[in-house]
DNA sequence: TAGAACACGTGACTC
DNA sequence: TGAGTCACGTGTTCT
Protein backbone atom coordinates (compact mmCIF):
# COMPACT_ATOMS: atom_id res chain seq x y z
CA UNK A 1 0.00 0.00 0.00
CA UNK A 2 1.10 3.54 -0.55
CA UNK A 3 -0.05 5.43 2.34
CA UNK A 4 2.20 8.64 1.53
CA UNK A 5 0.95 9.89 -1.84
CA UNK A 6 -2.30 8.92 -1.43
CA UNK A 7 -2.55 10.39 1.66
CA UNK A 8 -0.59 13.89 0.60
CA UNK A 9 -3.25 13.86 -2.29
CA UNK A 10 -6.35 13.21 0.28
CA UNK A 11 -5.15 16.70 2.34
CA UNK A 12 -4.33 18.77 -0.51
CA UNK A 13 -7.96 18.12 -1.87
CA UNK A 14 -9.48 18.63 1.68
CA UNK A 15 -7.35 20.98 3.85
CA UNK A 16 -7.69 23.72 1.28
CA UNK A 17 -4.63 23.49 -0.63
CA UNK A 18 -6.87 23.84 -3.95
CA UNK A 19 -9.50 26.44 -2.45
CA UNK A 20 -8.93 28.50 -0.20
CA UNK A 21 -5.10 28.40 0.20
CA UNK A 22 -4.92 29.03 -3.38
CA UNK A 23 -6.39 32.71 -3.50
CA UNK A 24 -3.23 33.77 -1.47
CA UNK A 25 0.32 32.21 -2.62
CA UNK A 26 0.38 28.99 -3.34
CA UNK A 27 -0.40 28.78 -6.24
CA UNK A 28 3.29 29.74 -7.39
CA UNK A 29 4.45 27.91 -10.46
CA UNK A 30 6.94 25.09 -10.55
CA UNK A 31 9.11 27.94 -12.12
CA UNK A 32 8.71 30.54 -9.53
CA UNK A 33 11.94 31.53 -7.67
CA UNK A 34 10.08 30.29 -4.13
CA UNK A 35 8.98 26.98 -5.58
CA UNK A 36 11.88 24.95 -3.49
CA UNK A 37 11.42 26.58 -0.46
CA UNK A 38 7.39 26.36 -0.83
CA UNK A 39 7.81 22.62 -1.55
CA UNK A 40 10.21 22.07 1.65
CA UNK A 41 7.53 23.93 3.83
CA UNK A 42 4.72 22.09 2.65
CA UNK A 43 6.20 18.89 3.16
CA UNK A 44 6.81 19.86 6.70
CA UNK A 45 4.00 21.04 7.26
CA UNK A 46 1.95 17.83 5.38
CA UNK A 47 4.10 15.50 7.35
CA UNK A 48 3.41 17.20 10.60
CA UNK A 49 -0.84 16.99 9.74
CA UNK A 50 0.40 13.34 9.47
CA UNK A 51 1.88 12.56 12.31
CA UNK A 52 -1.03 14.51 13.73
CA UNK A 53 -3.53 12.33 12.24
CA UNK A 54 -1.46 9.03 13.16
CA UNK A 55 -1.76 10.32 16.95
CA UNK A 56 -5.62 11.17 17.14
CA UNK A 57 -5.95 7.54 15.57
CA UNK A 58 -3.65 5.87 18.02
CA UNK A 59 -5.25 8.26 20.57
CA UNK A 60 -9.25 6.96 19.38
CA UNK A 61 -7.97 3.17 19.42
CA UNK A 62 -6.70 3.82 22.94
CA UNK A 63 -10.07 4.89 24.55
CA UNK A 64 -12.27 2.53 22.12
CA UNK A 65 -9.61 -0.52 23.36
CA UNK A 66 -10.72 0.37 27.02
CA UNK A 67 -14.42 0.99 25.99
CA UNK A 68 -14.29 -3.03 24.70
CA UNK A 69 -13.05 -4.04 28.10
CA UNK A 70 -15.57 -2.32 29.74
CA UNK A 71 -18.08 -3.79 27.58
CA UNK A 72 -16.69 -6.85 28.09
CA UNK A 73 -16.48 -6.73 31.83
CA UNK A 74 -20.27 -5.60 31.91
CA UNK A 75 -21.22 -8.71 29.42
CA UNK A 76 -22.89 -5.65 27.46
CA UNK A 77 -23.56 -6.93 23.67
CA UNK A 78 -21.31 -4.72 20.79
CA UNK A 79 -24.00 -2.52 20.17
CA UNK A 80 -24.17 -0.89 23.03
CA UNK A 81 -23.38 2.28 22.42
CA UNK A 82 -20.77 4.61 23.97
CA UNK A 83 -22.55 6.62 26.18
CA UNK A 84 -25.22 3.78 27.27
CA UNK A 85 -22.03 2.11 28.12
CA UNK A 86 -20.46 4.60 30.22
CA UNK A 87 -24.07 4.97 32.06
CA UNK A 88 -23.82 1.21 33.12
CA UNK A 89 -20.46 1.38 33.85
CA UNK A 90 -21.17 4.86 36.33
CA UNK A 91 -23.87 2.61 37.78
CA UNK A 92 -21.86 -0.98 38.68
CA UNK A 93 -19.47 1.25 39.87
CA UNK A 94 -21.66 2.56 42.68
CA UNK A 95 -23.15 -0.45 43.19
CA UNK A 96 -20.42 -2.28 44.10
CA UNK A 97 -18.70 0.41 46.33
CA UNK A 98 -22.42 0.48 47.88
CA UNK A 99 -21.97 -3.18 48.26
CA UNK A 100 -19.14 -3.89 49.74
CA UNK A 101 -19.77 -0.88 52.05
CA UNK A 102 -22.95 -2.72 52.76
CA UNK A 103 -21.15 -6.09 53.41
CA UNK A 104 -18.42 -4.25 56.08
CA UNK A 105 -21.10 -2.61 57.61
CA UNK A 106 -23.07 -5.81 58.13
CA UNK A 107 -20.34 -7.72 59.70
CA UNK A 108 -18.25 -5.76 61.55
CA UNK A 109 -20.16 -4.83 65.27
CA UNK A 110 -20.72 -1.09 66.10
CA UNK A 111 -20.04 0.55 69.00
CA UNK A 112 -23.71 0.76 70.02
CA UNK A 113 -26.26 -1.81 70.73
CA UNK A 114 -28.76 -2.44 68.24
CA UNK A 115 -31.46 -4.90 67.15
CA UNK A 116 -32.54 -5.10 63.72
CA UNK A 117 -36.12 -7.71 62.66
CA UNK A 118 -36.58 -7.46 58.86
CA UNK A 119 -39.69 -9.56 57.34
CA UNK A 120 -38.74 -11.21 54.46
CA UNK A 121 -42.08 -12.64 53.79
CA UNK A 122 -42.29 -11.54 50.21
CA UNK A 123 -38.84 -13.07 49.28
CA UNK A 124 -39.29 -16.34 50.66
CA UNK A 125 -39.29 -19.08 47.81
CA UNK A 126 -40.79 -21.30 50.57
CA UNK A 127 -44.19 -21.92 48.88
CA UNK A 128 -45.22 -19.40 51.37
CA UNK A 129 -45.80 -22.16 54.57
CA UNK A 130 -43.22 -20.26 56.10
CA UNK A 131 -42.37 -16.72 57.36
CA UNK A 132 -38.72 -16.12 56.65
CA UNK A 133 -36.89 -13.53 59.25
CA UNK A 134 -33.62 -11.91 59.46
CA UNK A 135 -32.29 -11.20 62.70
CA UNK A 136 -29.06 -8.84 63.45
CA UNK A 137 -28.21 -7.21 66.57
CA UNK A 138 -24.97 -5.77 67.97
CA UNK A 139 -23.96 -5.60 71.59
CA UNK A 140 -21.26 -6.45 74.31
CA UNK A 141 -19.92 -9.77 73.84
CA UNK A 142 -20.26 -12.75 76.68
CA UNK A 143 -19.73 -16.61 76.98
CA UNK A 144 -23.47 -17.54 77.05
CA UNK A 145 -24.97 -15.41 74.50
CA UNK A 146 -24.62 -17.85 71.73
CA UNK A 147 -26.20 -20.52 74.19
CA UNK A 148 -28.71 -17.93 75.08
CA UNK A 149 -29.77 -16.92 71.85
CA UNK A 150 -30.27 -20.75 70.72
CA UNK A 151 -32.90 -21.52 73.18
CA UNK A 152 -34.60 -18.25 72.75
CA UNK A 153 -34.71 -19.78 69.07
CA UNK A 154 -36.09 -22.84 69.90
CA UNK A 155 -38.55 -21.44 72.99
CA UNK A 156 -39.56 -19.51 69.88
CA UNK A 157 -40.09 -22.34 67.55
CA UNK A 158 -38.11 -20.93 64.68
CA UNK A 159 -35.50 -22.93 62.74
CA UNK A 160 -32.02 -21.11 62.31
CA UNK A 161 -31.24 -21.16 58.28
CA UNK A 162 -28.23 -19.12 58.18
CA UNK A 163 -25.95 -17.64 60.96
CA UNK A 164 -23.07 -15.27 61.11
CA UNK A 165 -21.60 -14.06 64.02
CA UNK A 166 -18.76 -11.56 64.11
CA UNK A 167 -16.50 -11.02 67.33
CA UNK A 168 -13.81 -8.26 67.57
CA UNK A 169 -12.77 -6.48 70.85
CA UNK A 170 -15.42 -7.67 73.49
CA UNK A 171 -17.95 -6.80 70.76
CA UNK A 172 -19.95 -9.15 68.77
CA UNK A 173 -22.53 -8.50 65.84
CA UNK A 174 -24.84 -11.37 65.00
CA UNK A 175 -26.77 -11.91 61.92
CA UNK A 176 -29.47 -14.65 61.80
CA UNK A 177 -31.88 -15.78 59.54
CA UNK A 178 -34.77 -17.47 60.81
CA UNK A 179 -37.98 -19.65 59.37
CA UNK A 180 -41.39 -19.87 61.41
CA UNK A 181 -44.08 -21.90 60.79
CA UNK A 182 -47.47 -20.13 59.73
CA UNK A 183 -48.93 -22.30 61.59
CA UNK A 184 -48.11 -20.37 64.90
CA UNK A 185 -46.63 -17.31 63.20
CA UNK A 186 -47.71 -14.13 61.63
CA UNK A 187 -45.93 -11.07 60.57
CA UNK A 188 -46.53 -9.77 64.31
CA UNK A 189 -44.05 -12.14 65.24
CA UNK A 190 -41.69 -9.54 64.61
CA UNK A 191 -42.37 -8.25 67.82
CA UNK A 192 -41.99 -11.34 69.55
CA UNK A 193 -38.59 -11.20 68.30
CA UNK A 194 -37.43 -7.74 68.97
CA UNK A 195 -38.56 -8.71 72.55
CA UNK A 196 -36.73 -11.91 72.88
CA UNK A 197 -33.49 -10.10 71.48
CA UNK A 198 -34.04 -7.13 74.06
CA UNK A 199 -34.40 -9.24 77.14
CA UNK A 200 -30.90 -10.82 75.46
CA UNK A 201 -29.41 -7.58 75.37
CA UNK A 202 -30.29 -6.43 78.53
CA UNK A 203 -28.63 -9.55 80.34
CA UNK A 204 -25.38 -8.72 78.05
CA UNK A 205 -25.06 -5.12 79.17
CA UNK A 206 -25.74 -6.88 82.96
CA UNK A 207 -22.87 -8.90 83.07
CA UNK A 208 -21.06 -6.51 81.29
CA UNK A 209 -21.43 -4.15 84.23
CA UNK A 210 -20.50 -6.82 86.91
CA UNK A 211 -17.77 -7.97 85.16
CA UNK A 212 -14.50 -6.36 83.02
CA UNK A 213 -16.14 -3.10 82.41
CA UNK A 214 -14.77 0.19 80.36
CA UNK A 215 -12.48 -0.36 77.92
CA UNK A 216 -13.96 0.92 74.97
CA UNK A 217 -11.17 3.73 73.40
CA UNK A 218 -9.13 -0.27 73.74
CA UNK A 219 -11.27 -1.26 71.87
CA UNK A 220 -11.65 1.32 69.12
CA UNK A 221 -7.76 0.94 68.67
CA UNK A 222 -8.01 -2.84 68.69
CA UNK A 223 -10.56 -2.15 66.12
CA UNK A 224 -8.98 -0.09 63.90
CA UNK A 225 -5.78 -2.39 63.84
CA UNK A 226 -8.22 -4.85 62.62
CA UNK A 227 -9.47 -3.53 59.81
CA UNK A 228 -5.99 -2.60 58.89
CA UNK A 229 -5.22 -6.85 58.91
CA UNK A 230 -8.61 -8.15 57.73
CA UNK A 231 -8.49 -5.66 54.65
CA UNK A 232 -4.60 -6.76 53.83
CA UNK B 1 -26.30 35.40 19.08
CA UNK B 2 -26.93 34.56 16.14
CA UNK B 3 -25.50 31.29 15.48
CA UNK B 4 -28.32 30.58 12.26
CA UNK B 5 -26.17 32.80 10.30
CA UNK B 6 -23.22 32.64 11.48
CA UNK B 7 -23.31 28.63 10.82
CA UNK B 8 -24.32 29.00 7.34
CA UNK B 9 -21.47 31.28 6.31
CA UNK B 10 -19.24 29.19 8.10
CA UNK B 11 -20.49 25.84 6.26
CA UNK B 12 -20.15 27.46 3.07
CA UNK B 13 -16.85 28.02 3.44
CA UNK B 14 -16.35 24.52 4.55
CA UNK B 15 -18.14 21.84 3.25
CA UNK B 16 -17.09 23.15 0.08
CA UNK B 17 -19.98 24.87 -1.22
CA UNK B 18 -17.86 27.61 -2.52
CA UNK B 19 -15.04 25.56 -4.33
CA UNK B 20 -15.75 21.78 -5.07
CA UNK B 21 -19.74 22.43 -6.04
CA UNK B 22 -18.86 25.69 -7.35
CA UNK B 23 -17.43 23.71 -10.17
CA UNK B 24 -20.83 21.83 -11.04
CA UNK B 25 -24.12 23.84 -11.27
CA UNK B 26 -24.21 25.47 -7.37
CA UNK B 27 -23.14 28.76 -9.11
CA UNK B 28 -26.59 29.56 -10.98
CA UNK B 29 -27.37 32.93 -10.55
CA UNK B 30 -30.10 34.44 -8.73
CA UNK B 31 -31.79 34.50 -11.70
CA UNK B 32 -31.58 31.02 -12.98
CA UNK B 33 -34.99 29.78 -13.54
CA UNK B 34 -33.77 26.98 -10.90
CA UNK B 35 -32.59 29.24 -8.43
CA UNK B 36 -35.45 28.95 -6.17
CA UNK B 37 -36.00 25.45 -6.40
CA UNK B 38 -32.06 24.98 -5.51
CA UNK B 39 -32.62 27.50 -2.59
CA UNK B 40 -34.93 25.11 -1.30
CA UNK B 41 -32.74 21.96 -1.82
CA UNK B 42 -29.99 23.96 -0.40
CA UNK B 43 -32.05 25.30 2.86
CA UNK B 44 -32.88 21.76 3.43
CA UNK B 45 -29.42 20.40 3.58
CA UNK B 46 -28.14 22.86 5.49
CA UNK B 47 -31.18 22.47 8.00
CA UNK B 48 -30.24 18.68 7.86
CA UNK B 49 -26.35 19.85 8.40
CA UNK B 50 -27.34 21.77 11.54
CA UNK B 51 -29.69 19.01 12.92
CA UNK B 52 -26.88 16.45 12.47
CA UNK B 53 -24.21 19.14 13.59
CA UNK B 54 -26.57 19.78 16.93
CA UNK B 55 -27.41 16.04 17.30
CA UNK B 56 -23.30 14.58 17.68
CA UNK B 57 -22.46 18.09 20.04
CA UNK B 58 -25.60 16.61 21.99
CA UNK B 59 -23.69 13.04 21.76
CA UNK B 60 -20.37 13.78 22.95
CA UNK B 61 -21.75 15.93 25.95
CA UNK B 62 -23.74 12.51 27.15
CA UNK B 63 -20.53 10.78 27.02
CA UNK B 64 -18.67 13.44 29.05
CA UNK B 65 -20.93 13.74 31.39
CA UNK B 66 -20.90 10.35 32.06
CA UNK B 67 -16.98 10.54 31.59
CA UNK B 68 -16.93 13.18 34.65
CA UNK B 69 -18.72 10.98 36.73
CA UNK B 70 -16.53 8.44 36.75
CA UNK B 71 -13.79 10.73 37.23
CA UNK B 72 -15.32 11.89 40.92
CA UNK B 73 -16.30 8.16 41.10
CA UNK B 74 -12.21 7.54 41.35
CA UNK B 75 -11.98 11.01 42.45
CA UNK B 76 -9.84 11.81 39.66
CA UNK B 77 -8.27 14.69 38.76
CA UNK B 78 -10.13 16.58 36.15
CA UNK B 79 -6.50 16.77 33.91
CA UNK B 80 -6.81 12.68 33.81
CA UNK B 81 -6.84 12.30 30.21
CA UNK B 82 -9.89 9.76 28.68
CA UNK B 83 -7.68 6.30 27.92
CA UNK B 84 -6.47 7.18 31.76
CA UNK B 85 -9.05 7.26 33.19
CA UNK B 86 -10.89 4.47 31.33
CA UNK B 87 -8.16 2.11 31.71
CA UNK B 88 -8.31 3.20 36.27
CA UNK B 89 -12.26 2.28 35.78
CA UNK B 90 -11.15 -0.83 34.33
CA UNK B 91 -8.61 -1.76 37.08
CA UNK B 92 -11.10 -0.28 39.28
CA UNK B 93 -14.39 -2.72 37.89
CA UNK B 94 -12.36 -5.82 38.23
CA UNK B 95 -11.06 -4.86 41.90
CA UNK B 96 -14.19 -4.10 43.38
CA UNK B 97 -15.79 -7.48 41.65
CA UNK B 98 -12.60 -9.33 42.78
CA UNK B 99 -13.45 -8.25 46.08
CA UNK B 100 -16.90 -8.72 46.84
CA UNK B 101 -15.82 -12.64 45.08
CA UNK B 102 -13.30 -12.87 47.80
CA UNK B 103 -15.91 -11.65 50.85
CA UNK B 104 -18.57 -14.27 50.03
CA UNK B 105 -16.11 -16.62 49.51
CA UNK B 106 -14.28 -16.25 52.97
CA UNK B 107 -17.51 -16.08 54.19
CA UNK B 108 -19.70 -18.89 53.64
CA UNK B 109 -19.06 -22.46 54.42
CA UNK B 110 -17.89 -24.70 51.51
CA UNK B 111 -18.78 -28.82 51.31
CA UNK B 112 -15.77 -29.65 52.39
CA UNK B 113 -13.83 -29.40 55.17
CA UNK B 114 -11.21 -26.93 55.39
CA UNK B 115 -8.08 -25.65 57.10
CA UNK B 116 -6.08 -22.59 56.59
CA UNK B 117 -2.93 -20.60 58.67
CA UNK B 118 -2.01 -17.52 57.96
CA UNK B 119 1.08 -15.71 59.65
CA UNK B 120 0.04 -12.08 59.69
CA UNK B 121 3.54 -11.32 61.53
CA UNK B 122 4.99 -8.73 58.98
CA UNK B 123 1.83 -7.09 58.47
CA UNK B 124 1.47 -6.83 62.36
CA UNK B 125 1.31 -3.38 63.53
CA UNK B 126 1.99 -4.57 67.91
CA UNK B 127 5.43 -3.29 67.84
CA UNK B 128 6.64 -6.86 66.87
CA UNK B 129 6.11 -7.99 70.05
CA UNK B 130 3.17 -10.34 69.43
CA UNK B 131 2.26 -12.62 66.19
CA UNK B 132 -0.46 -12.50 64.38
CA UNK B 133 -1.94 -15.47 62.79
CA UNK B 134 -5.09 -15.49 60.70
CA UNK B 135 -6.98 -18.43 61.12
CA UNK B 136 -9.87 -20.37 58.90
CA UNK B 137 -11.65 -23.84 58.85
CA UNK B 138 -14.82 -24.74 57.68
CA UNK B 139 -16.14 -28.03 58.62
CA UNK B 140 -19.77 -29.61 60.00
CA UNK B 141 -21.14 -27.28 62.98
CA UNK B 142 -22.04 -29.16 66.22
CA UNK B 143 -23.11 -27.84 69.54
CA UNK B 144 -19.82 -27.11 71.32
CA UNK B 145 -17.61 -26.64 68.54
CA UNK B 146 -17.24 -22.97 69.57
CA UNK B 147 -16.25 -24.28 73.16
CA UNK B 148 -13.79 -26.56 72.01
CA UNK B 149 -12.20 -23.84 69.94
CA UNK B 150 -12.13 -21.11 72.64
CA UNK B 151 -10.44 -24.19 75.11
CA UNK B 152 -7.83 -25.20 72.46
CA UNK B 153 -7.16 -21.26 71.71
CA UNK B 154 -6.53 -21.10 75.79
CA UNK B 155 -4.38 -24.18 75.90
CA UNK B 156 -2.32 -22.59 73.27
CA UNK B 157 -2.10 -19.21 75.16
CA UNK B 158 -3.40 -17.28 71.72
CA UNK B 159 -6.06 -13.98 72.45
CA UNK B 160 -8.26 -14.01 69.88
CA UNK B 161 -8.48 -10.60 68.53
CA UNK B 162 -11.18 -11.58 65.92
CA UNK B 163 -13.57 -14.10 65.14
CA UNK B 164 -16.04 -14.87 62.50
CA UNK B 165 -18.21 -17.48 62.40
CA UNK B 166 -20.79 -18.04 59.66
CA UNK B 167 -23.18 -21.10 59.82
CA UNK B 168 -25.53 -22.45 57.20
CA UNK B 169 -27.24 -25.35 56.95
CA UNK B 170 -25.48 -27.09 59.25
CA UNK B 171 -21.64 -26.53 58.30
CA UNK B 172 -20.00 -23.56 59.35
CA UNK B 173 -16.72 -21.10 58.12
CA UNK B 174 -14.91 -19.84 61.18
CA UNK B 175 -12.67 -17.03 60.79
CA UNK B 176 -10.13 -16.17 63.54
CA UNK B 177 -7.34 -13.64 64.05
CA UNK B 178 -5.62 -14.52 67.03
CA UNK B 179 -2.39 -13.20 68.99
CA UNK B 180 0.02 -15.10 70.28
CA UNK B 181 3.29 -13.57 72.52
CA UNK B 182 6.59 -13.86 70.95
CA UNK B 183 8.16 -15.11 74.27
CA UNK B 184 6.37 -18.27 73.89
CA UNK B 185 5.91 -18.51 70.34
CA UNK B 186 7.53 -18.34 66.54
CA UNK B 187 6.82 -19.06 63.25
CA UNK B 188 6.36 -23.11 63.76
CA UNK B 189 3.53 -22.29 66.12
CA UNK B 190 1.95 -22.24 62.56
CA UNK B 191 1.85 -25.98 63.07
CA UNK B 192 0.45 -25.90 66.66
CA UNK B 193 -2.49 -24.59 65.60
CA UNK B 194 -2.97 -26.40 62.43
CA UNK B 195 -2.44 -30.25 64.36
CA UNK B 196 -5.11 -28.38 67.54
CA UNK B 197 -7.55 -27.72 64.12
CA UNK B 198 -7.16 -30.79 62.98
CA UNK B 199 -8.15 -32.50 65.75
CA UNK B 200 -11.12 -30.30 66.48
CA UNK B 201 -12.03 -30.92 62.91
CA UNK B 202 -12.28 -34.74 63.45
CA UNK B 203 -14.10 -34.51 66.67
CA UNK B 204 -16.80 -32.90 64.78
CA UNK B 205 -17.04 -35.17 61.70
CA UNK B 206 -17.18 -37.94 64.15
CA UNK B 207 -20.03 -36.64 66.10
CA UNK B 208 -21.79 -35.93 62.91
CA UNK B 209 -21.36 -39.97 61.69
CA UNK B 210 -23.17 -40.73 65.14
CA UNK B 211 -25.84 -37.71 64.65
CA UNK B 212 -27.68 -36.46 61.84
CA UNK B 213 -25.88 -37.87 58.87
CA UNK B 214 -26.15 -37.16 55.34
CA UNK B 215 -28.54 -34.70 53.77
CA UNK B 216 -25.45 -33.14 52.01
CA UNK B 217 -27.97 -32.19 48.92
CA UNK B 218 -30.68 -30.76 51.04
CA UNK B 219 -28.21 -28.42 52.34
CA UNK B 220 -26.94 -27.73 49.22
CA UNK B 221 -29.85 -26.59 48.77
CA UNK B 222 -30.89 -24.58 51.80
CA UNK B 223 -27.41 -23.09 50.53
CA UNK B 224 -28.82 -22.08 47.20
CA UNK B 225 -32.16 -20.57 48.61
CA UNK B 226 -29.83 -18.61 51.36
CA UNK B 227 -27.48 -16.65 48.75
CA UNK B 228 -31.06 -15.76 47.54
CA UNK B 229 -32.58 -14.20 50.54
CA UNK B 230 -28.99 -12.73 51.54
CA UNK B 231 -28.58 -11.30 48.28
CA UNK B 232 -31.97 -9.30 48.51
C1' DT C 1 9.24 23.79 18.71
C1' DA C 2 7.01 19.24 18.89
C1' DG C 3 3.68 16.38 21.18
C1' DA C 4 -0.44 15.30 23.61
C1' DA C 5 -5.19 15.93 24.43
C1' DC C 6 -9.56 17.79 23.30
C1' DA C 7 -13.85 19.49 20.82
C1' DC C 8 -15.60 20.07 16.57
C1' DG C 9 -18.07 19.30 12.06
C1' DT C 10 -18.54 15.97 8.61
C1' DG C 11 -19.28 11.56 5.71
C1' DA C 12 -20.82 6.99 6.22
C1' DC C 13 -23.60 3.64 8.06
C1' DT C 14 -27.75 1.46 10.50
C1' DC C 15 -32.41 0.95 11.91
C1' DT D 1 -36.95 9.30 4.97
C1' DG D 2 -34.79 10.88 9.46
C1' DA D 3 -32.70 10.15 13.81
C1' DG D 4 -28.85 8.04 16.00
C1' DT D 5 -24.08 6.52 16.25
C1' DC D 6 -19.37 6.06 14.85
C1' DA D 7 -14.65 7.09 12.91
C1' DC D 8 -12.25 10.43 10.87
C1' DG D 9 -9.24 14.56 10.02
C1' DT D 10 -8.73 19.06 11.57
C1' DG D 11 -8.04 23.47 14.47
C1' DT D 12 -6.89 24.78 18.98
C1' DT D 13 -4.82 24.85 23.36
C1' DC D 14 -1.63 23.53 26.85
C1' DT D 15 2.90 21.80 28.04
Amino acid sequence: MQPEISDQIFYSFLTGGLCASSTSTTTTSLFSPFAIEDKVAEDKALASLRNHKEAERKRRERINFHLNKLRNLLSCNSKTDKATLLAKVVQRVKELKQQTLEITDETFPSETDEINVLNFEDCSNDDGRRIIFKVSFCCEDRADLLQDLMETLKYLQMETLFADMTTVGGRTRNVLVVAADKEHHGVQSVNFLQNALKSLLERSSKSVMMGHGGGGEERLKRRRALDHIIMV
